[in-house]
DNA sequence: CATGAATGAGTTTTCATTCAT
DNA sequence: CATGAATGAAAACTCATTCAT
């Protein structure tokens, strides 16, 4: 019972250290220290910092995966399941920014792109929540519901103004409320649809 | 002609370690290295690393403003003006990755984020062609040939994808091609168009 | 046991490289190598160079303060108790060669200046022995038994020889024996005596 | 007539700068500078940085010695003549304060020790000025008017606290007016007269 | 002669990782 | 298992000196 604690207390400091300072001015002892536990005691949950920064990213994409899912509105028409995920990234990212800053410096680094290379070429098999969208767009260039783009670009058109937007809130040269939001993944919306 | 010749092996030398390896993975003496010149060199053209990377970031702004401006019609309709923008962007960073890699490093690094703000806030007297932008969207919103939104959100919806779908290409995801490109931008006018 | 240790062993490096080759002499890597420590080290226990430079040199303070008072003849004429603190003091030095170059070097450069300044404005608390002059000089002025000059200048007058003498036995310029040490502090009392 | 300009553009730039921030904080290049000409000029004048301080040195003491010898009153009484060295001396040092630090720092430094070897040693041809002092010592000992002490000895009671002093008046310590030198050099008249 | 751009060895400091306790 | 003191390789930056112009 004190094995899983320490373990979450490590992840929990990194996340924080990370998000707000990046992964250089994060230091293990520093980590360690906001833990609350010895320095040499991360080693014993983790081989060493690449693989506790891999493996803080995958905790956090699972959690991202499960909000994703929860209420995902299966039956409805494609343009309301597109706009539920939208929206409640949007959301999520929003209410927990230091999620969004770990999640984007992760993307921008060697890390992100050796993932994110075997994600998008199967190699991974768990491919968690990510899933989703794929079907989705995949069902939506099918049905020519979406316009007929290789599904690389669908994500683009989907995720990248979502996260550049998510970014802004956070440095606060935008406030997003509500309305905005929906707006915005409405707007989305219109870029993939046919 | 021995004076650029050094300042300019030296930004290049950055550019390319620090657009394949990050700001942290281009230690001064390997720039140094490769820009075939002395460790102690580089400091008589930068005052120091944080001088090189803004310097560097500057350069390369400029460079892009100069390729938007060019041939950019200023009489043709709002969509074209679109259009040409943001086609000319994503051809540009395609054909010359190393100069994407590097914005992006820029952007995701606290230097990025102070510049941003000050573009975003106006403060900066010289805006370079992103004046062009803000023309062109507040333009857009004025004559509700775009959506009502805060100009950071035109932004966002506008280059998002266009960030997003170029690293894509990069990393060999997707391969664009002019069609896909054209097809790519045009989407992208969707999301802002009314 | 193994903490002081390491402290202690950094400490004399650093007394004895400073003392012999001046503060810009002793590279943190050489006060490192001769203690027998890795470089990092040091850093555990000072934060910087700086730091090390000013702690050793209060700590050399306080063990010169100690064997100052040690002995001191508070209820003995004025005379006696100024022969006492002079020959005290010289014969520490003489015995203590280090500590004097270290303690020279230290008022010979920017740290000392600060501290002195703090001391002789009695901006510090913490004055240590350095009061003990301070009195014997006010009372030597106030009983008419001293020259009624500033506190600055009878101090001037006090160490002023006693430090050109230390330093020159050290350099080997002069053989100072007790009966030499004992005849040269009587000539520093003349100067300040009425 | 060009030479000699640079030459004393050097050695003053030198002085001031090495007065102010100390040895290590008076590169070469600033050197050359202030001095108003390229770096690698010093070169032609002075083959390092070791033989320009020394240079230098020996500059500042030609300089003293001259005026010391000024008015310097032969026929008068020792004690006279030990005034008006003594008053000489700290009023030249008080009005020259650059020169004063400079020579400080020299002495404190391992150049300085080297010199001072060779002048008590008599190794050095040149003494100077110096011998004017060596004199009046050696008469007024085998005169039986000053103390029976070694030169060195004699030299550090009369100087010892000059410097103090003088160092005291530079850092805002003391105010030194005529009358408080003379009052002085005649506190430092009685430690070594009989 | 004069220059000053170029150099690279040397300096302080940081930090991921190890290992004796 | 947990610790945290110790490590040393690596980083940014400085500066005395040289040498092509």
């Amino acid at each position: 019972m004190s094995k899983p604690d320490k373990r979450d207390e490590i992840v929990r400091a990194a996340l924080e250290l990370i998000a707000e300072h990046g992964f250089h001015g994060a230091p293990m002892a520093m980590v360690a220290e906001r833990a609350g536990v010895g320095a040499g005691t991360i080693y014993r949950y983790f081989e060493n910092k690449d693989v506790l920064i891999a493996e803080l990213y995958e905790e956090l994409e699972d959690k991202i995966y499960a909000v994703l899912l929860e209420g995902y509105p299966t039956e409805k028409p494609m343009r309301e399941r597109f706009l539920h995920l939208g929206k409640t990234l949007l959301r999520f990212f929003i209410e927990n920014p230091l999620d969004f800053r770990y999640v984007e410096q992760f993307h921008n680094s060697p890390y992100g792109v050796a993932v994110r290379r075997d994600k998008i070429l199967g190699t991974r098999n768990k491919n968690g929540g990510c899933d989703i969208f794929r079907e989705l767009f995949e069902e939506g260039v099918s049905q020519q519901v979406m316009k007929d783009f290789p599904l690389v670009i669908l994500f683009a058109l989907a995720f990248g103004p979502l996260l550049a937007v998510t970014r802004d809130h956070i440095l606060g040269f935008v406030a997003l409320d509500d309305t905005l939001i929906a707006r915005t993944i409405e707007a989305c919306w219109d870029s993939v649809r046919r």
